[in-house]
DNA sequence: GGTCTCATGTAAATAGTTACATGATTTC
DNA sequence: GAAATCATGTAACTATTTACATGAGACC
């Protein structure tokens, strides 16, 4: 039986890559160019360290991905610039194509306040504020990076596409900010019925059992 | 200068042997019991293999944060039952009570989605719309969830909290919904007005620079 | 006769972060 | 004089997934 195995062509399953080939895809840049550019534009939704960078674009180039070309500076250290080569201009539109893998969710905080009723309540109401805050903070960062990108780039034909992912993050910031205020007030009930969660008993076994999926 | 290094406690900066530990604070299981366990309760938002689970549990034991009994079965292999310690409670609750730290954020979907302008929109669209189907089943699995668990653990000291996790994934998952929608309609008109995204164009240096954090 | 559940684990590979290392120049 | 920016990288570590390995009994 044939086994079509994941590692089939050049193995990485890793999308690292196509964050930096996207980076390059709008002109050549040196690793440090690709940093900035990359938090200044989809850093939102993806972040990239040097440690990963640095190693990921000499992979590249051996992968004939991309093409560097070195440029000697007076004073600070050469840059080595990077450009797409038509290969790596391909595997990156493929890439574009093809249908978006699930990802392993990891929730740091609903994992915390699903353990909640071992510890006084004060404790999830505090997680929730905190988060609430930062939805807030990113909210007004995402509507002055939209204001600005309309301002600045009125007209530009990928401008609709930057938009759209600004747009997922305003509606995340505001359900998530719908979410913060439910979930005080279902807390504050908690506080005011049951006086007596301050997490000392151990809990009997009764883990939910959940539907399918 | 005293550098306060992260790896102070024992290493492991990693959450996963909080997920255990959680799961086991309902009462001794194996590593089978917990992995089902998981599955049916904080599944939607923490996941974990076998191949992570039981290393995991053998560091936690000689940690002391568990201990370990084997139940001897007929016609089926050895259950190694784990069971919190005293330690191992106090460690999950001090962390219950530790801020949420911010993860690292990547999503595949926005990041294809930037890059839109570089293929047909009918991709753009295509992965939108099955981010849509997905959405909307997990939307109704959230809701029939809720109403089980309201039905089966009705007057629950923790029924609380657990609705609260179901709640922040409906609210995700309404919020997405009409993210789809607005985006599906931005895409629309783009297929109408400019009929020549075909993603042969390489495009020129424009990368928007967004403000701050 | 096949597949699912029960039940444990290991090995290999991969991915990715953090900290370290270096050093000139510019800005406060 | 300190700190940030420019610019490159490596080493160590940690975490985590996937695939492999084993095998009985139950269910269809």
């Amino acid at each position: 039986m044939l086994r079509r195995d994941k590692s089939q062509d050049g193995g990485s399953r890793s999308k690292s890559r196509f964050s930096v080939l996207g980076a390059l895809s709008s002109g050549p840049k040196s690793g440090y160019d690709i940093k900035k550019a990359t938090e200044a534009s989809t850093g939102h939704f993806w972040a990239e360290s040097y440690g990963n960078l640095y190693p990921l674009l000499k992979r590249l180039e051996r992968e004939g991905l991309v093409s560097r070309r070195t440029v000697t500076q007076a004073g600070r250290p050469d840059r080595r610039v990077y450009r797409l080569t038509e290969a790596g201009t391909r595997e990156f539109r493929e890439w574009l194509t093809e249908a978006v893998e699930p990802a392993v969710v990891r929730n740091e905080l609903l994992l915390k306040l699903f353990y909640g009723g071992q510890v006084p309540t004060e404790v999830s109401q505090e997680h929730v504020k905190r988060f609430r805050a930062r939805q807030l903070s990113l909210l007004d960062t995402y509507r002055r990076v939209a204001a600005w990108l309309e301002r600045e780039h009125a007209g530009d034909r990928e401008l609709p596409f930057w938009l759209i992912t600004l747009g997922y993050g305003r509606r995340h910031a505001e359900a998530m900010l719908s979410w913060c205020d439910d979930t005080l007030a279902v807390l504050e009930s908690i506080d005011a019925t049951g006086r007596a969660t301050d997490g000392a008993r151990p809990t009997p076994d009764r883990t939910p059992r959940e539907g399918a999926e």
